[in-house]
RNA sequence: GGGCUUGUAGCUCAGGUGGUUAGAGCGCUACACUGAUAAUGUAGAGGUCCCUGGUUCGAGUCCAGGCAGGCCCA
């Protein structure tokens, strides 16, 4: 069977499409799963997509990295399912859906039900799933499609339920607080999103105060109190805020910021006093008289405060130590829970020097840093019990102080309830609370500071930072499993490990689950009213077990579930479900989306109704969930997910690093104590050719349809990977892909042409068996085998290693500069030259051996070119019954080659490149002596100072002269007397020998002379006198060479040398001549569109010259044209004419038939 | 503001553990070659290796501090 021919050039987006094609009709992709049954599982999660929107080019970048190592382990042996997925929930698809329906979250339960928005949102979800598809299958990502699972759907809702049962159970799931945006007089937290609107931030003019927080005097803060007096030593922390510092319970410093212990006094009090603040703020607290204004002259109410800095510290040295209570129990404030771990001073990242003190005052209660900082470092919130026991922050949710707050109690934080503020004696919470100050002596500066503050946007009233009630996973519980564990997983690159996730984890908060929304997966928590009882399902089963009882205590009227052939269903689904064309609604699933489940109550131990908490859970729960919820696990297929848990590979883009790839990590922890998968690669985004972001509204965004169908799945594919790391951002370009196309698949394209234009013309169809044996190769043949296996060894190397961008730079070196451009142009005239010889079929051989193997390294990256390469090239091999490694149909379903190490021969590696290097630099010679390479020349010159490099030279002579036209290679050595060494430091050598003096003896060495260098070859030592001191040098301190030959050109290429005997005879002349004879005729024979075969007679013009060079060289020329006969004419008439030199020659030219 | 990351020729990228004259491909210029031909060879032009300091005999490479871009988080 005849080996496919193709014309140019090769439509790569037809392969593409055909392939695609081949595979689906018979399976091959299910088949590379189902063939490796029974052998080691390679474990796969697809991160799932979102289908709500378009899918983009950058999805084609992470979805090839993805199949690429799957594609791999397939090859290696290893089965790998891949099951594919979709991410459905969540508030991307909530604003969309709000946006295509023209209302506000506002809006929900009101203008639109629950039921109908949700509905809505399921709608929207998939709206692009279908071409989400198709793409995946256009640019070859095999996953499979046809069994995903679904985050909406009731089983993988109900799999998320007992895992956060498992986690209740732990008791890893709790109830807490979270610091928010609020709006006090709405009643209601404001998103992010709502602070963003125009409008919200506006100037106000608020008190602020610089308070002095009193430190206790220990061992701790002695470096606090300059002497032995008793002069009491304050920390200074501003605020915009005063209603907050009855909450302080910390004060935060930046661990590397220094500060400084002031000696002055109380601008009030006049009390003398040592302060504690930022260096790099005191000019703004303290004025440039009082520097040297004398201390001990200081009068009560003197304008100028006098000031001395006595000491200085860094953040650090602050760090632990205890100061007292600004508004203690002694002057009526509660007490609280937690109160011996408060008011100590601790690192706050967030500090910075660009206002106030450099110190932050701390409550946690009131905003978000605070309340992070101090759960870092233990220290409580300030929190009472109100009238039912509850705890509560300081102010209540009306935006009033709670009762219990001494004098203060009772009093608006802000004007929320519009009351009167004309009054003359009026004061504000924060006014009061500074007058207090001022006469406790704890202010230290009160000043009105106009700033900007967030307000809402429905009421105008300014916003609060206040703690909400939230679901909370306590992954802090388990954080130092989690840096231990992420240590074990291979991150690429390693910094997202280390860096990104690792700093992330070591500064772990609790997980927030808590989303107040409604399209996505309900809590599954009941609570009664009080909050004293609840629980937690875990299953439809326990769900519908409590129902019954809530029925049976009459706080549920009926069950709206029941178990249909051991499946669950809605109990009302025969009787109420409306039939439409005869279908029979025998079963109707249960939707545990709100409103449903909102609508169920359960009864408690003690009779209580419970009601389930509102809250939805964070999506990321859902998508961390996967490797469970996939299975429908916990509930059901125990032993598909421990084959299938942990995974051994996933990847993502690098913004998932806090998103999915920190929730499988955290979930795995918590729920296994393992890790969730091994390996994972982050890669980074595509941008636009000039490195912008892509993005609809720019107009910038590449169309990945349009791409793939142009330039083809894999030149898109390998442009990608090749071009840049996947980790590294991507500039995407499309000439980039051209130029992919081009330079590599185009050469391989073109060296497979070749084998099958020649192959075919010979009949020759490889077999596995009886080829010609190993020893019996020529240098080349072996050569590029050598090559071969060593390139299998490097691309192994590097897919093992997650590497995908260096093993397709290795198969495209290999094949554009080894194969093509110097084992098959070294071995053209093999191919077309003459019987099917033994040479001939090694050819054959060696070069099918490269393409089946490349097709084998390539196939991970560019899936659909290396299935066409394969199957053209053993197609025929297997329809005659011959394949034995080349059985399977399909490339993707072989056994990746092991590299046969004992082929590998690195001399011969070696020696071909000398042959490279020599032939280049004869190449330059030639070209600065314009003697054109069809010329023959009668040798080269090459200088050797060893035999090895002798040895391996000689070897390759024959390449060498072939491919430079020369007829031999001379080797010059010492003996010849004509060498003319040079030398040079070794730099590296002599500067760990002599340090400092490596200047003058580089200088000397330089100038040594050819006796000194003859002295040190031959006695391996030389003695040289440097600035009176004298130096023993060895071989190996210089490097010799011989870059010049007297008398002749030379080109030089590092140590090697080589110069071109450019002396021409008659003969060399001649021959010159019958070489441009043969190509000019070659020419004619193409233009006159003869096939390869065709045999021809040619008669010339006579000239006698001419005739004189046909006469040395009739056979070869004939021979090389496939003339039979080669005459010569006096009188030519009708033919061309035939150019070259100073010739013109009449020619006719004919085909002989026979 | 913090963490991570990138910065080398017009463009895309290489440049173990420091070694003097920093490379490749593309693009550009010139010449050559032509039974692989939208290929190939040779030569040329093109660089403050982001900046500033430091360590060192010697820094693209190591250290510190900046600048600019990117991502994530506040």
């Amino acid at each position: 069977m005849n080996y496919p021919e193709y014309k140019q050039p090769l439509n790569y987006g037809q392969v593409g499409t055909d392939i695609l094609a081949w595979w689906k009709q018979n399976g091959i992709f299910e088949k590379s799963v189902s063939t490796r049954e029974g052998q080691p599982t390679f474990v796969f999660y697809e991160g799932p997509p979102s289908a709500n929107g378009a899918p983009g080019i950058h999805h084609v970048m992470a979805r090839t990295v993805k199949d690429i190592f799957c594609r791999y382990q397939t090859l290696l042996g290893k089965q790998v399912s891949r099951k594919g997925g979709w991410d459905t929930h969540g508030l991307p698809i909530e604003l969309q859906v709000e946006k295509e329906l023209g209302i506000t979250k506002e809006d929900i339960g009101k203008k639109i039900s629950i039921e109908d928005y949700n509905q809505r949102c399921r709608e929207t979800v998939m709206r692009f799933k279908a071409q989400w598809d198709d793409l995946t299958e256009k640019m070859g990502y095999w996953v499979d499609l046809d069994d995903p699972y679904i985050t909406f759907e009731p089983e993988y809702i109900e799999s998320c339920w007992a895992l956060l049962k498992k986690l209740y159970d732990k008791g890893l799931l709790y109830k807490g607080y979270t610091i928010q945006p609020y709006s006090p007089a709405a009643g209601t937290g404001l998103s992010s999103h709502e602070l963003n609107q125009p409008g919200t931030y506006r100037d106000v003019k608020d008190t602020t105060i610089v308070a002095q927080f009193k430190v206790k005097r220990d061992e701790k803060s002695e470096k606090l109190f300059a002497g032995a007096d008793e002069v009491p030593t304050y920390i200074l922390a501003w605020t915009t805020t005063p209603w907050t510092l009855p909450a302080n319970t910390g004060l935060a410093v930046g661990k590397n910021i220094p500060y400084v212990l002031v000696r002055t006094f109380n601008s009030y009090t006049y009390a003398p006093i040592r302060v504690v603040l930022a260096e790099a703020l005191v000019g703004k607290h303290f004025s440039e008289k009082g520097k040297d204004a004398p201390l001990e002259d200081y009068q009560a109410g003197d304008k100028v405060l006098p000031w001395r800095i006595e000491a200085t510290f860094k953040g650090s040295d602050l760090i632990g130590i205890s100061y007292e209570r600004l508004f203690g129990h002694d002057k009526g404030f509660p007490a609280f829970e937690g109160e011996e771990r408060a008011f100590r001073v601790i690192n706050g990242d967030f500090v910075t020097t660009e206002d106030g003190t450099g110190i932050v005052h701390i409550s946690p209660t009131f905003g978000a840093d605070d309340f992070r900082a101090a759960a870092l470092a233990d220290v409580p919130a300030l929190m009472v019990t109100d009238d039912e026991g509850k705890l509560g922050p300081i102010v209540d949710r009306t935006g009033r102080y709670v009762a219990q707050m001494g004098e203060f109690g009772g009093r608006w934080v802000k004007n929320y309830d519009g009351h009167d503020q004309s009054g003359a004696d009026y004061k504000t919470l924060d006014e009061s609370i500074a007058i207090r100050m001022k006469g406790d002596g704890t202010a230290f500066k009160v000043e009105k500071y106009e700033h900007t503050y967030p307000h809402c946007w429905r009421t105008d009233k300014p916003v609060l930072y206040y703690p909400l009630d939230s679901w909370f996973i306590k992954t802090t519980a388990v954080k130092d499993r989690l840096i231990e564990l992420n240590k074990t997983i291979n991150w690429k690159p390693e910094s997202t490990g280390t860096g990104r996730f690792g700093n992330w984890l070591e500064n772990l908060v609790d997980w927030n689950l808590s989303r107040s929304r409604y399209w996505g997966t309900p809590l599954p928590i009941w609570r009664s009213q009080d909050g004293s009882e609840e629980i937690c399902i875990g299953s439809i089963e326990q769900l519908s077990a409590e129902i019954d009882k809530a029925v049976a205590a009459e706080i549920m009227t009926h069950n709206p579930y029941r178990k249909v052939d051991g499946a669950w269903v809605m109990a009302d689904s025969s009787s109420d479900e409306p039939t439409t064309n005869n279908q029979q609604p025998a079963t109707k699933k249960i939707d545990l989306h709100r409103p449903y489940v909102d609508d169920i109550f359960l009864v408690s131990a003690t009779g209580q109704a419970m009601y389930r908490e509102t809250d939805l859970i964070d999506v990321w729960f859902d998508s961390g969930a996967m490797p469970y919820a996939q299975w429908h696990y916990p509930l059901e297929n125990g032993e598909k997910f421990k084959q299938n848990f942990p995974a051994d590979f996933i990847a993502e883009g690098v913004d998932q690093t806090r998103g999915w790839f920190f929730t499988l990590h955290a979930l795995g922890v918590m729920l296994e104590d393992s890790v969730a998968f091994k390996n994972v690669m982050a890669n980074g985004l595509v941008l636009d050719k000039n490195g912008n972001k892509m993005s609809k509204r720019l107009g910038n965004a590449v169309d990945p349809f349009a791409t793939i169908q142009q330039y083809g799945p894999d030149a898109t594919r390998w442009y990608m990977i090749a071009n840049a790391q996947p980790w590294d951002n991507l500039k995407f370009d499309l000439a980039g892909i051209t130029e992919v196309q081009r330079r590599f698949f185009g050469t391989l394209f073109n060296t497979y042409s070749f084998y099958s234009l020649y192959a075919n013309l010979d009949g020759f169809q490889a077999t596995e068996t009886g080829r010609v044996p190993h020893a019996e190769l020529s240098e080349l043949d072996r050569w590029i085998l050598s090559k071969l296996q060593s390139l299998i060894l490097e691309v192994r190397g590097y897919y093992d290693g997650y590497d995908p961008t260096k093993a397709a730079r290795a198969i495209q070196d290999f094949v554009t500069d080894q194969l093509s451009n110097w084992h098959v142009r070294l071995s053209r005239r093999r191919f077309w030259k003459g019987e099917l010889t033994q040479d001939k079929r090694a050819a054959y051989e060696t070069l099918q051996e490269c393409l089946v193997t490349v097709a084998q390294l390539m196939a991970p990256i560019a899936p659909f070119f290396a299935e066409w390469l394969y199957k053209n090239m053993t197609d025929g091999l297997r329809q005659e019954g011959n394949a034995q490694r080349w059985t399977a149909e399909s490339v993707h379903l072989t056994l990746l080659v092991d590299a046969d190490e004992a082929r590998i021969d690195k001399a011969l590696e070696e020696r071909m490149e000398l042959a490279q290097r020599i032939s280049s630099l004869t190449h330059s010679l030639r070209k600065k002596s314009v003697l054109k390479v069809r010329q023959p020349l009668q040798r080269i010159l090459v200088p050797v100072l060893n035999d090895t490099t002798r040895e391996q030279v000689g070897k390759v002579e024959d390449l060498i002269c072939a491919e430079v036209n020369v007829k031999h290679v001379e080797f010059l050595d010492d003996t010849s007397g004509v060498l003319v060494k040079s030398v040079k430091p070794n730099f590296k050598r002599l500067g760990q020998q002599y340090g400092p003096k490596l200047k003058v003896v580089g200088a000397r060495i330089q100038q040594m002379t050819a006796e000194e260098i003859s002295t040190l070859e031959k006695t391996g030592q030389l003695a040289v006198e440097i600035e009176g001191e004298t130096y023993t040098l060895a071989p190996d301190d210089v490097e010799i060479r011989t870059d010049d030959l007297p008398g002749w050109l030379v080109a030089t290429d590092g140590p090697l040398t080589v110069a071109l005997d450019v002396t021409l005879t008659e003969e060399l002349r001649q021959e010159g001549v019958a070489r441009e004879l043969v190509n000019r005729l070659q020419n004619l024979r193409k233009d006159s569109g003869l096939e390869v075969q065709d045999k021809i007679r040619v008669v010339l013009g006579a000239q006698p010259e001419l005739e004189a060079a046909v006469q040395s060289f009739g056979s070869y020329i004939r021979e090389e044209v496939q003339a039979l006969a080669l005459d010569f004419a006096p009188e030519i008439s009708g033919g061309s004419v035939l150019e070259f030199d100073d010739f013109s020659v009449p020619v006719q030219l004919s085909v002989a038939n026979a």
